[in-house]
DNA sequence: ATTCTTTATTGTCAAAATGACAATAATTAA
DNA sequence: TTAATTATTGTCATTTTGACAATAAAGAAT
């Protein structure tokens, strides 16, 4: 009655045709003939009773129990993966390919000046990192580690607070002598704006003013992505730029901008709890490298970036 | 390299014989020696390489890797049983979402009115109709089932005949009594007429003379693709129409029309298997909700219309 | 419309994996 | 020490899967 059939093996091979929406493709990612595919997802078509693909010689697609069929097995069949792997390497060292995912901004500025001293620790750990502000899903791409703003996407992904990313403004000395220093966030109409664009637009300047939040945006100078282009006008005494504590940390240091104190304060966001977040597979945290590289980010960023 | 074993069915022996404790006890459940879990699960730790069990002849208990690997494939293992088991009562009992493409007019005067009870009697069923007189080709297209004029366009697709769909000749008693009421088809080249404009150009009256085919169309009085339009000229005794029964059948009933007998009989195809065809794709599995939709349709539309 | 090309399926046979049954080894209880 | 229970192993039969050629069908090109 129950299946004479590896499942397993049929799943792994519909899996790849609908990924690759033909046969003869999947069947070459397993140096198989494609017969085998043919075959194998038949039977289990038989054995579910289903139809879960609509062949032509031409196109394959999936009909709509396929479709709900393939969402549920493929995020099954990963999670096997990890567990066969965690198995595997019980007891090993630290190796392996080892894909981690960052924003952008971070990655240049923290992570990756990081990543050469943990390349010295793990020296049989080849990284492969990828700079991005597009979020992706974690889990169906094949990432280790992705570190990105905002909240964890789901439960089954560990979110680990890396460090705060409210953005604080600041000015330049010379802005100030100009303009006056603003304490009060009503005084800000009177200013210039330095407004920095993330992927989900400009970031307005927003203030609790007794429980109601309103935008105290200054009149804009200029808006763009380019952090750096944007700092450059803030230094040179264009306006007040609002950006995260670790992209302004060198100019404060240098002297080149300085934090303003402003009652109440002025954030971008209305949620408090806004911050840079590792991100990781519960299940993958006991794979060595992937081990390795969560506790290293995360011990050396909260060491040099304690805010 | 990759593992040439039928890792699932190993799991599955895997997880009996944990929860069992035993590995005879497990087989019983599987009916099978348990030689037969031995040699599987021996496999599986070969190709993890990790010993998942400690086995002595009296206890079975598991190592610390196993126990961790246990708690993940036994929940994997549950839940793709759980996406199977979607898969076969989707087979099981009609639901999920629906395509019916059908022709405007039909689907308006005929099929809509069908569908409010169907969707009574199939509540689990989503129905998504689509009007429109272009033709689909079914199978490319995301339909379930259509309508349509014409035949057959495969053999891949099954089509049910629905009802006829010659187009008769009617006109009001106003028009006959100032006209004449034409018997043979050469007398209406004294007449108006009123013509129906299908996607694939206005409808010619034909009529079979001897063998040959012939164009006896009355002079023209109005085209259109707009039946009211025409229908309210023919009440109005302004010519002959010639449409569909079930278009005609309402207006007959309440005697602001009547057909016309003429001989030999004429009308707009050649053909005189022209009729309505319920189309839906063959498939090696049933769909319930096509087989619904199907069945309920067909007897639907016979028993009303049964011509 | 017709031909050409690509691609999935099917037939047939070989190879591999799994199951069955008996025999063996090992551990625990008496 | 002995007896009994139980997992493992040897050997062979059965079943399943893979390989390769041939076929059929559908889209693309002309």
């Amino acid at each position: 009655m129950e299946n004479r059939l590896d499942q397993l093996k049929a799943l792994k091979y519909f899996v790849a045709v609908v990924e690759t929406g033909s046969f003869t493709k999947a069947a070459a990612r397993f140096s198989v003939p494609p017969s085998s595919l043919s075959r194998r997802i038949a039977d289990l078509e038989s054995s579910l009773g289903s139809n879960l693909l609509k062949r032509s010689t031409r196109v394959v697609n999936l009909t709509e129990i396929g479709r709900e069929y393939y969402n549920q097995v493929s995020k099954t069949i990963t999670e096997l993966e990890n567990s066969n792997e965690v198995v595997r390497s019980y007891q090993a060292k630290p190796m392996g390919q080892l894909r981690i995912s960052s924003m952008v901004g971070f990655g240049e500025k923290i992570l990756l000046p990081l990543l050469d001293e943990f390349n010295n620790l793990y020296p049989d750990i080849i990284l492969d990192v990828h700079l991005s502000d597009q979020l992706s899903t974690l889990g169906h791409d094949d990432v280790d580690v992705a570190i990105r703003g905002g909240y964890a996407p789901n439960e089954r992904v560990i979110a680990q607070r890396l460090m705060g990313n409210q953005f604080l403004p600041a000015a330049s000395a010379s802005y100030l002598t100009r303009m006056g220093t603003p304490r009060n966030a009503m005084q800000l109409q009177d200013h210039k704006g330095l407004y920095y664009r993330t992927p989900t637009g400009p970031t307005a300047w927003l203030c609790d003013l007794d429980g109601q939040w309103q935008d105290v945006s200054a009149p804009a100078v200029a808006i763009s992505n380019g952090g750096y282009w944007l700092i450059d006008k803030a230094i040179k005494g264009e306006g007040i730029i609002m950006l995260p504590r670790w992209i302004l940390q060198p100019y404060l240091d240098r002297g080149e901008l300085q934090l303003l104190d402003i009652h109440p304060p002025i954030t971008t966001t209305q949620n408090p709890a806004f911050a840079i977040y590792l991100l990781y597979q519960k299940q993958r945290y006991h794979v060595p490298k992937v081990k390795a590289a969560v506790d290293f980010i995360t011990t050396r960023v909260k060491h040099q970036y304690p805010y």
